[in-house]
DNA sequence: CCGGAAATTGGCAGCGCTGCCAATTTTTCT
DNA sequence: AGAAAAATTGGCAGCGCTGCCAATTTCCGG
């Protein structure tokens, strides 16, 4: 039975009759060696049941194979996919992901990003170009590789990957006016906190008025976006504004919500209300009526930003694009 | 302009004049100082722009706040909602998760175990009682608290937080048969590599046996779970066998798949044919017939396992159950 | 079989911080 | 005021590993 790990370099060098740096020569397998050594050291360290310390070796050699993650949520698939992404290039580079979750909180993210530097990762992503002042002089004056993802609208510290919010919400406003809709309502989460929704409606809004319109209602749920949040917030709107053509919700979770609201209360889609939604969500391209939204390149971002993190790559801005996608539902 | 943080604790030191291990008390507020020590250290900090050195402090004092998380998957909200419940709970304590994902593949998970145990983590998550005997003895020597989550059918190593699959299994039959199914199907992704899926359906057709009956066919897609997945594997069941009561899935996530499918082929659900599915996922809810199903308590499992890692808690076994959703397709 | 080049190997000084202990200063009590 | 107790503070030895450099061994050509 092995101790409860406490060997260490030592301890291995001991065993097998070398010195320190043999063994950890050896283990890394970087620098010369005999193989007979190197089958002594390995039966040793075995034996022992040696796990190296990272924590040591990382403070000895100055250089972390850490990379720092933080996001806002986890509450829907998007930024899993980042993740999954960005950990799966990671991995194959021998790096590990350090996540934090600030739940759109712009002191939390200040805190996390203070507390992810003190582990001197390789690299640090991050959510957005947003932060607070203090955060931003944290990232820049760290030295370390900053990543700003899934946001283009404005200027990034280091690099940044991912698409144009303001450009998807122009996008879609054009796509409902080019189907004749008029009469258009906004339904969407929390503004002030997802940046990154306010420059979709936004460019939404920009498009419309450059036509002569506006939005005829715009329901804000103060909440996190959720399916529960689409379905109220449509209710509410439909209370309000019955004679509607379109609703474009901050994404698809939230047009959900409002699509199976419709389905319910027989509410014929698109003919008696179109939905628009954001993200491109699987479920939404088997539903009877695909929904009509916008694809977003969400595992390819994490996984060029974990490319780059770990490349010496300059500083750079990586459009990765978006995609409209027609859909049945409006 | 601060230059790239290369402050160390020393350098705080001399600009503040005082030594080194005063400085390290007052930043970590812990061990006896004065007001006005703790201005000038403050201060001295602020203005190098100083940024500790967590690699150096864990060394030093042998305890990392770190905790690893090791997940098979990322693809749907199951594991997400996991790692939710998991870093909320780890932030509140001033830990952080390291997150690995083995995209069910038990060599990567051995391999991530040890790279985890190599940052000598608080504390270690992973999915499931099922690992290679090299990572269960790497676990069981690592002197690690260990926590395995979402499955408590089998021997656990320390901690164990979850529910029994194989009883999610038994009482979804038990449903099915009380509604008066008795031709059912089970539509499932690989059972070799999700060994929760393999123990639920095991319980589902324990009892299925025990009624005398048995699954009419049963279809395991090779790839990961998914809706098109789902959707496949039923319309392949259905191509078999025709004359169907009911379709078990091995989640939501394939059941959504299924239940498009009818709806798009104008079967009716229940009617012609009943679904089941596995988790509880929030848009099951909201369907115009909510999906029958088991809802399973992933926040909460993270939130205690998190809460455990960080207490100093006796090895044990806590039943978080599930509750089984009656719904309106089965 | 010899000298020099190449391959191996070990020693040891840190990496930046914390914990322990002793030294110094301040406060309290008689 | 003097002694004892309490509060502050600094010094310094590691934590376990890597990088550098020098020492030792092995390998080759002539």
């Amino acid at each position: 039975m092995l101790r409860p790990s406490t060997a260490t370099l030592a301890d291995v060098a001991a065993a097998a009759g070398v010195g320190e740096s043999t063994v950890s020569r050896v283990l890394r397998n970087h620098g010369s060696f005999s193989q007979k050594t190197r089958e002594r050291v390995l039966a040793a360290a075995t034996r022992l049941g040696y796990v190296p310390n990272r924590i040591a070796g990382t403070l000895a050699s100055a250089g972390s194979r850490l990379v720092g993650i933080v996001i806002p949520s986890l509450a829907n698939i998007v930024f899993p996919d980042v993740l999954r992404g960005a950990s799966q290039a990671l991995e194959a580079e021998g790096y590990q992901a350090v996540i934090a979750v600030s739940e759109y909180d712009m002191a939390r993210e200040e805190a996390m990003i203070a507390s992810m530097l003190a582990w001197r990762p390789a690299a640090l992503m991050v959510a957005g170009l947003e932060h607070t002042p203090a955060a931003r002089a944290l990232l820049a004056a760290s030295g370390t590789r900053i990543l700003e993802l899934m946001d283009l609208d404005g200027p990034s510290i280091d690099i940044a990957v991912g698409f144009s919010n303001r450009e998807v919400g122009r996008a879609s406003a054009r796509h409902l006016l080019a189907r004749g809709y008029r009469r258009i309502a906004y339904v969407g989460h929390d503004l002030a906190v997802d940046t990154r929704a306010a420059k979709r409606i936004a460019g939404f809004e920009e498009v419309l008025h450059a036509a002569g319109l506006a939005l005829v209602d715009r329901e804000t749920i103060p909440t996190a976006s959720s399916i529960e949040a689409g379905q109220a917030g449509l209710e509410r709107v439909l209370a309000r504004a019955p004679r509607l053509d379109a609703v474009y919700f901050s994404n698809d979770d939230m047009a959900f919500g409002g699509y199976f609201l419709c389905m319910t209360r027989g509410i014929s889609i698109p003919g008696d209300l179109a939905i628009f939604g954001y993200n491109g969500l699987a479920i939404g391209r088997v539903l009877p009526q695909p929904l009509s939204t916008v694809r977003t390149p969400r595992v390819e971002i994490g996984a060029t930003a974990a490319r780059l993190a770990t490349e010496n790559a300059p500083a750079q801005r990586v459009d990765l694009g978006f995609e409209l996608v027609p859909g049945g539902t409006a």
